[in-house]
DNA sequence: GCCTCTGTTGAAACCGATTACATGGAGGCA
DNA sequence: TGCCTCCATGTAATCGGTTTCAACAGAGGC
């Protein structure tokens, strides 16, 4: 067969069309300034042997690699691949290639040993950092490419940062608990190192000080791990506590579904009972029952905004530091006025 | 700053090493073959220059790229990206990188002009093809990377596929609902040329004769798009028909969760008045009310065996042409007796 | 008729590694 | 000692393009 031949050069091409390989890089790359002749005659010797360009050897002349990597925590959350599918978008109309990889570590490897080698000037362009998690030191590296960190962040690492307004989002949540009269609200958080959780913390808070609501004791907030699962078995806890809360705020909508699954199968009403409201707006939000109040961000644009800025930077531009988006409240079923109010 | 200076190259390792480039190229990849001494000196020039292997150049040398694409219809939808999350896993202990590529077509330029120039041997070292809806002459062309379909597939291209069982299935899910009485039992599928929606039928439709009901008529299925707002627009449908089903089987979970909203928001109780089956098992159908019953595959597992398949053709291996990994029933909340039964 | 300028083109250097082949020295054996 | 083998290493070709530089032709100005 000959299809166990080796695929065509330039050279071929270049012998066939009778001119040199100069020209016919010329004519592939910036056809404008080879006479019409020598491009007509180039694209037939194209055709004729099927060459196709092996963007392997442009790369290593142009030193460059043609793709942007994505550091995502947990690729199979819809959370994260909804930002990826913004950075793909991006990147497409570049022409540049997704690199995506998933920091989980596995048990033998710990992240750093692992990751390492990817952050590296001939293994992607530039890279978009999903994960708050990781340690600073990791991009200390020489050679690491260019950095841009977007939805999380990571203390100590100075890169440009396109974030979601948590602290807004957070001061929103609270504001919309206690314009509903509730007094007493639970905060359901992220894991506690995390910096998502750190700012919808912040933002909480300050929004139950606006409303002169006082601050939460110790006993009014848990700790969770951003799980529907963990959600559904905070619901057992709530449900055991003799002064109950009468509404929950949780730092994602996975968590307050859960929640919520746990407090209607123990008996209590949503929202008459209890007020539930979750961080996202994922898409499932709005099909549960009662479908969630909660605080839109943006992510697919996050994702947009975080490709655009690592372009500007793997430019050589001087850009601004930190983007923030929007957020906005979202008021569906699961919140409602206290009970007794 | 010296900042600014060209990243080190093997070369200059080589002089403070005092070797030449070629062993330390061996000392790198093949340690064993240099003498104990060479290699530690080797080792001290390496992190005395803070030397990064130029992967572009190892790659044009060795012919290859080191990278693995995967086309997905829709990064932003869960269960693809936890398909690529299994594909992920296993590329990594192999090094190798994993390339993801939206296939949604932009608006001015169709999926065939977009995805072609990504389809070559110096892009990637192989393609795992998530999206059904492609026209097989894509691969057709010259210096194409071996190929391996999973999840979905593409009539008429000759490649091997890891799929689920999607006709035991729609089998088990016809034998449920077909076991609880009901004998009126609507299927909402997915859209018409999707793969999975004509396995899907095929297996309910020996489902329902194997329990001896009759083929359904036309009026017994509503063709949809696999969307949770879809099946909350079905629900309306199914509110209006005079001769109303008394279970509905969802081709997945999305539109089985918006299907429930519907119903419910429309007064009707499930699974007492409608019983409502999904497909997938997407994490949330355990969490919404009540709990979906359906049909399980596993999505990570299938993206490992696609990657360990591709994997193998990529070291030129004679392969099965296609592996079939089981699906089960999980009976949950949302489906129940046939009313009057 | 000479000079300059512009538009095309080709020859060869270059990107940074890997690897086939050659070489030189150490050690084994007759 | 002489020959052969084996190990460690160096030299140089190679992967397949891009790009610098120089050459050349033809147009146009003086």
């Amino acid at each position: 067969m000959s299809d166990q031949a080796r695929p065509p050069r330039i050279h071929d091409v270049a012998k066939l069309a009778g001119v040199s390989v100069a020209t016919v890089s010329r004519a592939i790359s910036n056809p404008s300034i080879v006479s019409k002749d020598t491009r007509k005659a180039v694209e037939a010797a194209i055709a004729q042997t099927g060459y196709t360009l092996n963007f392997t050897a442009r790369n290593l002349r142009q030193q460059q690699v043609g793709g942007v990597l994505a550091l995502v925590p947990k690729l199979a959350n819809p959370f994260f691949s909804e930002i990826l599918s913004g950075i793909s978008e991006v990147l497409r109309t570049k022409g540049l290639s997704l690199l995506v990889l998933d920091t989980t570590a596995v048990p033998e490897q710990p992240a750093m040993t692992m990751l390492a080698p990817y952050l590296n000037r001939s293994r992607s362009d530039g890279v978009i950092v999903l994960d708050g998690s990781l340690d600073p030191r990791l991009f200390d590296q020489p050679g690491c490419p260019p950095l841009v960190q977007a939805c999380e962040w990571i203390d100590g690492l100075d890169a440009p940062r396109v974030l979601a307004d948590n602290v807004e989002g957070g001061r929103l949540a609270a504001r919309h608990l206690a314009g509903h009269g509730h007094r007493r609200i639970l905060h359901l958080t992220g894991p506690g190192g995390n910096s998502l959780t750190v700012a919808r913390r912040e933002g909480f808070l300050q929004g139950l000080a606006e409303a002169a609501l006082p601050a939460p004791g110790p006993d009014d907030s848990i700790e969770g791990n951003f799980t529907a699962r963990f959600g559904r078995e905070a619901a057992a806890k709530i449900l055991d506590l003799r002064n109950r809360p009468t509404a929950v705020f949780c730092d994602n909508d996975e968590m307050a579904i859960g929640l919520i699954h746990g407090l209607i199968c123990g008996g209590l009403r949503v929202p008459q009972d209890i007020s539930v409201m979750g961080f996202d707006n994922i898409e499932m939000s709005a099909y549960c029952l009662p479908p969630l109040t909660t605080i839109r961000q943006y992510r697919a644009r996050l994702g947009r905004r975080a490709a655009e800025l690592l372009l500007a930077r793997m430019r050589g531009e001087t850009i601004i530091d930190s983007t923030t988006l929007g957020v906005d409240l979202l008021v569906r079923d699961s919140t409602g006025p206290a009970p007794g109010e």
